[in-house]
DNA sequence: AATGAATGAGGCTTCATTCAT
DNA sequence: GATGAATGAAGCCTCATTCAT
């Protein structure tokens, strides 16, 4: 059960390619920075097939946005533990993301580099809005019981989240490892951030 | 005294508003979303005039890059407590960084986008070189008297960059208020996750 | 079976109306004084469309060089007569070369035009190195036979050349008429320039 | 009493910079290869100060192109030995262009090369036309005493001027050494090609 | 006289997109 | 479905020329 098959196109071997390398492209140029006849050779496609799976250009960004941003929360969410404690949910959370960012990285850069990009449409934005009112909402139960630190809760997220990602982004880099252990560590003070 | 006349452009009213435009642009649209003749357009100057000043876009971002850059090491390195206890140092770093994205969030968002990018020179990655030696080093002092966590120090260092980042970002967007009073709470997360 | 057709661009109706067109403007304002808009507009097609079939504007001017020249080392190296007299020989370069000239003015206009340029890549220099050896070979052995002036053989085929270059020159500014009756007489005297 | 002081610019050091400065850029790069700014840059003078001395590029390239071929013509025409042998006059015109070619190798070139340039006015060709009339005048009284061949004059002429410039040429790109001897070697076989 | 900043048209080229095959 | 030739707008940049100093 690979990750391209099952998130970036069921439903067609051509269209899989175009969003693979997308996928490639994207990451490394930025949208602007990548020209859909460049998107076309790399998938072996020609320019033309592009537009039969896709209106424009910007139709593809956001395909592949919305098929990343879905598989990542499913990946999060999925049997999440809503009655366990907060240190477990903190943990199965980042643990969650941390196994996604270290197996797809170029994945995960893709979706953290478009994020709050102009050429996402509303339903991409949808996608955000969803996870970030799961983690508010998880964070105000907390603070409620007075396990996580009384401020902002959307504080506490985007500190926790921005710290995830710039561990993230230096792995990519390569100054650090991007691996599991790495995240792991990462954990720990990411946890004596927030908590109470 | 502001920040334009000292830091952007000492010489010339036009490469001020130049650079002003530009850092206005590159910020919304990223470097190859923004084009030349819309900086001059709204710079209030004609294309041309724009290679009067700058070689090329790539130098005109460099430029931008290395004006905000050494501007940021000076505000944050100048009279730094060097022989004062880690926390009131990291209390220092975070405080000064904080001072100058709430003062210029433009300019600090422009450098935040703008790192390892592809277009930048040696010059210019050689400023970022310095200030991350920098911390890291005080992070490598600081570790030996056991008081921060024994993790590498890059990863220290990526986390609560990172997380500061995360916070900015979120300021800048309106989903948490872009004061020092944010910083000021985000700073005490931020020391108890490195903290031993 | 027209020159276009069969020397020019035996595969694409586009890129043979490409060729045609710079072929004209080339020959009437020169490389640098012909713009690539003015070509396609010549040609009757986007500007974009030379770049399907050219990658740049040097490559379309060396392509048009690189056939033409092609082109005439054919009509004058096929079937040379390689052990006939020099005299004989030498009316034959002459004559072929005259043949091409009068019938094919434009393209040979270009092809002197271009000679030596800066912009012409080493396949172009090659051709034309190819055939100037060629004659330099035939003018050593015609001395060695004393049947030509003890003169450096390049001394003798410049002068020669030249001398045919300013005919066809006169003849395509209409100060003399473009004929061969025209290089007919121009060969007598070549002839006589050179013979022992 | 050099040639530049003399020829190109009697009247001011600047504009006599300016005229050597666009003589070497003019013939390395043709007209339109050249910038105003680099022939600024080459003769040390502000783009603008250009523009004091000459109304526009082309009355500067056209202001050269006088100045030069008004020197050639004095060189050819002085003292000329109206009443002498044809053989002698032959000598006389071909060795007077040789030293000026020799001597001033990029002086020649650039007359050479601008020849009946679409961007010449009309005083330009007119001078052209009277070295043109002078030695057509030349061959038809030689003709008259049978000493040249009976061909159309303008033909001889064209063929005795172009083989001088395909030895210049061929001098002036190194493929044979640019001197007089090279040239009084030309001068015979020029002269036995004309000879009745 | 001399400067050089400033202009904006125009040059080379790329690109998102369309459409006939 | 798939292609890739074709388009023409737009992008980066250069340049001839002007003008305030």
């Amino acid at each position: 059960m690979n990750i391209h098959s099952t998130v970036l196109a069921p439903d067609s071997d051509k269209s899989e390619a175009i969003l693979e390398a997308a996928l490639d492209l994207f990451v490394d140029r930025g949208f602007h920075g990548t020209s859909v006849p460049s998107v076309a050779h790399k998938a072996g496609v020609a320019a033309g097939t592009i537009y039969h799976y896709f209106a424009s250009k910007e139709a593809l960004v956001n395909a592949l946005y919305k098929n990343l941003k879905r598989q990542i929360i499913a990946r999060v969410m999925t049997d999440f533990p809503l009655g366990a404690p907060t240190r477990e949910q903190f943990r199965t959370v980042w643990g969650r993301m941390a196994e996604f960012a270290v197996k797809h990285p170029r994945e995960f850069a893709f979706l953290e580099l478009h994020h709050h990009s102009s050429y996402l449409d509303a339903e991409s934005v949808a996608l955000e809005t969803q996870i970030v009112e799961f983690g508010a909402n998880l964070i105000k139960e907390a603070q409620e019981a007075q396990v996580l630190k009384p401020l902002p809760p959307d504080l506490l997220m985007e500190f926790a989240n921005g710290a995830f990602i710039g561990v993230f982004r230096a792995g990519l880099a390569g100054r650090i490892p991007l691996t599991l252990e790495t995240f792991l560590s990462a954990e720990r003070c990411g946890w004596e951030a927030i908590r109470a």
